[in-house]
DNA sequence: CGCTCGGTTGACTCGGGTCAAGGCCGGTGG
DNA sequence: CCACCGGCCTTGACCCGAGTCAACCGAGCG
C-alpha cells in the first residue's frame, strides 16, 4: 500500500528546529538528534500514518507535508482532534509505552521520519535533554488539544476557523514554513476542516466566506493569507500563549 | 485563605490504588508511593487547588472530594476541561516541568495530598515503575480529554450527558466509590456539568430528566444511579477503553 | 467524455441558547 | 421563631445559529 522507498530528507531540519524551539540543545544533543532521523518514507495523501490501537515501534515525525490525528465516534463521524505539521511527533504513545489511542492520516502528501524506540532510548540515556524537549511537545499538544476543547465548548462558527487559521499561521511560522507575504499552504479541505472543528462543510464554507468578506482571511487554492492577524486574534480570543513552552 | 491544617488521610489508599491500577508495582515502590503521600491539605469547595499558569512546587494529588481542571474563554466564559476524582493527579505541569496551563478547583470540600517534586524525582530514581505509572495517568487524562473532545464535536445534549455520567461511573468504581447499589456521588452543580460539557444550564437541567424519564440516569441529592448501565452506554456511545491501561 | 470530488448556494428545519419567572431549600440575622 | 436572602433547580416562551437536503458548477482524470 505505503511505498517502502526510503528518501533522503531535504527539509530534516524541521524536526531538530521543533526541538531547538522548546528547549536549548547542545550540539552534540542535536548532531544526535539529527541522525536518528535522517531518512524519511514518504505517504501519499489519505493513507494511514499511524493506525489506531497499533503498538508503534517508532517514533514517528512529519518532515512534510500535513496530517492529522482522529478519532471515529460510534455513529461513523469522524473528529479530527489535532493536526500535524512537518516537525511535529505524530503520536505520544510512546512515552507511556501504550499503544497509539487515535489514527494518525496524512491530509497531503508526506514524508515521515522514523527512529525506533529502542535506539531513542538509548540516545536520550546520553542526552536527557532530549527527553525533556519531547515531553514540551507533549505538554504543548495536550495544550493544543485544550484550546480546541474551548472552540468546540464556547466559541461560535467563525471564531472556531478564525481561531484554527491564527494558530495554524503561528505554528507555520514557527516551523519557517510561511509563504513572502505571510500567507501559508492549507492542503485540507472544508470538509476536513469541519471534522475538526464540529461544524458542516456548508457551514464551513460559509464562515469563510464570512472571514474573507470581513477582510480577516483568504483562503483559495490551498492557500491561506490573513491580511489583518491581530484582528482576527481579537475576533476568535487566539492567544499564543499555550502554544509556547517556557524555557525555565 | 485555605486552612493550612495539615490531616492524617483517611482514605490515602486511593492513589496507591490509582496508581496499581496502571502498572504493577514492587512491595517497596508501592511504599515509597505511600509514604511520600502521607498528609493532605483540606480545601473547602470553590477553593483553588493551582492557579493558572503557577509553577507548582509540589505534585498534588486529590485524596478525596471532587474536583475540576478549567481555562477561561476571552469572553468570560468557563470550560471544564476535566474532572479530577480521587486518586487522580491534578496537574501534570512537572512531567515536562512547565507551570499550570489551566486551574484546578474543588467543587466540593477535600483534601489533596502533596509531594515535592524534587523528593519526588529521588524517590523515581530508585523505583522508575513509579513514572511510568505517572506517565501512563497522563497518557489517560488526554485519552479522556479527546473523549470530552467527541463529545462536544458529535455528540447531542443527551448523549454527552450520558457519557459523562457512564465515564463518572466507571471512573468511581474504579477508585472504589461506588454506593451500594451501584450510586455514586456526584457533588457538582448543574451548572458545572454544563461548563464541562459546553450546555446551558437550563438544558442540562432538561436533559437530566429526560434521561430520567427514560429510566437511564437519576441525579438527585447529588447523588447518581444509573439503573440500566448498558443501554446508557448505548444510547451515548461509551466504550471504557479509553479509560484503561494496557499492561503490557 | 463522463465521473467524481470539492466548493458554492438556497430553502427549510431544529437543537439548544436566552430570557424571565417561580419554587425550594438552607443559612443568617433580628 | 420567623423573615429574608441567595443558590440551585425547574419550567415556559421565544429565537437563532448551524445542520440537512438538494442542486449546480468547475476542474482534474481515467
Amino acid at each position: 500500500m505505503n511505498s517502502n522507498v526510503a528518501v533522503s530528507v531535504p527539509g530534516g531540519d524541521v524536526w531538530l528546529r521543533r526541538l531547538s524551539s522548546v528547549v536549548s540543545l547542545s550540539r552534540a544533543a542535536q548532531e544526535a538528534a539529527a541522525e536518528i532521523m535522517s531518512l524519511g518514507r514518504p505517504i501519499p495523501a489519505r493513507d494511514h500514518i499511524i493506525r489506531d490501537g497499533n503498538r508503534e515501534t517508532s517514533i514517528k515525525v512529519l518532515i512534510s507535508g500535513f496530517a492529522c490525528r482522529y478519532k471515529f465516534l460510534p455513529a461513523g463521524r469522524r473528529q479530527i482532534t489535532a493536526f500535524v505539521l512537518p516537525g511535529d511527533l505524530c503520536d505520544f504513545g510512546f512515552v507511556s509505552s501504550s499503544p497509539a489511542s487515535q489514527g494518525v492520516m496524512a491530509l497531503s502528501p508526506s514524508i515521515v521520519g522514523a527512529v525506533d524506540v529502542d535506539r531513542f532510548a538509548s540516545i536520550v540515556e546520553e542526552y536527557p535533554d532530549l527527553m525533556a524537549a519531547v515531553l514540551r511537545c507533549a505538554a504543548i499538544e495536550q495544550n493544543a488539544t485544550q484550546e480546541l476543547l474551548l472552540s468546540l465548548g464556547g466559541r461560535n462558527a467563525l471564531q472556531r476557523v478564525g481561531h484554527l487559521l491564527c494558530e495554524l499561521h503561528f505554528r507555520m511560522q514557527s516551523a519557517g514554513l510561511l509563504r513572502d507575504g505571510q500567507a501559508f499552504d492549507l492542503p485540507v479541505t472544508q470538509s476536513e476542516l469541519g471534522e475538526a472543528l464540529g461544524l458542516s462543510t456548508v457551514h464551513v464554507n460559509r464562515t469563510v466566506q464570512t472571514l474573507r468578506k470581513l477582510g480577516l482571511a483568504t483562503w483559495r487554492d490551498r492557500v491561506v493569507s490573513l491580511p489583518n492577524p491581530p484582528g482576527l486574534a481579537a475576533l476568535s480570543g487566539f492567544d499564543p500563549a499555550y502554544l509556547k513552552s517556557e524555557m525555565a
